[in-house]
DNA sequence: GTATTTATGGAACGACCGGTTCATAATCCG
DNA sequence: CGGATTATGAACCGGTCGTTCCATAAATAC
């Protein structure tokens, strides 16, 4: 046997990932992220291959932790509030700097595009993924006679994608909290959803 | 007097903004412009300052550009048609290429936050004045009884830029035409707004 | 203990970055 | 033509990029 790693592979994805939510791929540089993962370039080449494979598991991770988040809402309460709750959870109940953020895919779509193409494709599938989520709510919801059945599951699931990116463009442009609170709103509105309710916002200063 | 300038300083801006447009700010390379631009690199420092100068010129170059196809899109017919006819201006009636760069502007307030913020700043504020622009194509078909007046002009000019602002993120997701037409009808139903007529795309392949 | 295997930190690589400098080319004026 | 002025292209700057390499540290197997 040899040496064993001492870092934990979770944890230093995690804080990659972070930092290309934050600055994006091409503006993460290699000692910026090395030192956001606590290891050293070895380290992160003989784990990660290199710098495009770190940013292909750092969008994977960040694909899954937004899909469970997403099925969780789906789960704990009826599949109409679902995306109300989603933009709730991931925009206004978590610290301001990471609402910021935006989403990492969305980012990835636009900032990658006739650069990188190949992983401008990786983000847009995860993006589908998501969709797929979105119009899987809208056909329960029907099917509870809890929504109009005038459109598809599929052409609604698309309507809300819209809509979500709409909302992550508005949150990485400096905006007031009351702004975001009511453009989520006006969102929820667009597509016949419920607003969220008067005070579900437990905004935390932390940094995260 | 001395030597004259040898190029069109506009026709040089122009290749700057499309390059910029393709590839964002932070990948497009010193290189990469003065060879798109035709000039040199003293041309171009002479000329913009620095690259940081040069893309804030190119900012406005596009956002003035796309006030005035809005505006007469505004002005060649009824308000209410306004924003369906400039989603197809802008993402059906031109080269398939360049409905691939989405929107400058909103390419840019989503690669610079965090990097560059002044320049996300700049291009945050541009967007507000296109919405201005919608604020006013809703306030005119309120006041010829063509549109509801549930909403505000304000809150309506929100939704259609949460709306176009989604559009925008698909366009630089690899996508299908017949797609890309079909989101945009989403689109214009979720604003209660009018489709298209049934062939308004006059697509060309030349690349622009 | 010794041999073996693997992880680690840091130095070094060539390439390219944005930005600057400067000698030269090109024009106009007289 | 000669002199003044300005645009131009090419070389150059220090710095940083992503990547590779290697000597060393740390663990197990014998």
């Amino acid at each position: 046997m040899a040496r064993p790693t001492e870092f934990d592979r979770g944890q230093a994805l995690d804080a990659a990932m972070r930092l290309f939510w934050i600055r994006g791929y091409g503006a993460s540089s290699l000692e910026q992220l090395t030192h956001a993962m606590g290891i050293s370039r070895s380290s992160l080449y003989s784990t990660f291959g290199d710098k495009r494979g770190l940013f292909k598991e750092a969008l994977q991770l960040f694909s899954e932790r937004t899909l469970s988040i997403l099925e969780r809402e789906r789960c704990e309460a009826e599949p109409l509030v679902t995306l109300p709750r989603f933009f709730s959870a991931t925009i206004l109940e978590v610290p301001k700097r990471r609402a910021a953020r935006g989403c990492l895919l969305v980012n990835s779509v636009l900032e990658l595009r006739g650069v990188e193409d190949d992983l401008n494709q990786h983000a847009a599938q995860e993006l589908a993924r998501v969709e797929k989520v979105f119009q899987r709510c809208f056909s329960e919801a029907q099917a509870r006679q809890q929504y109009s059945r005038r459109r598809s599951p599929r052409d609604l699931a698309a309507q809300a994608m819209l809509i979500n990116q709409g909302l992550r463009v508005r949150c990485r442009a400096p905006r007031t909290p009351e702004a975001i609170r009511s453009e989520i709103d006006l969102a929820c509105a667009l597509l016949d959803l419920p607003r969220l309710a008067s005070n579900p916002e437990r905004l935390q200063s932390t940094p995260g």
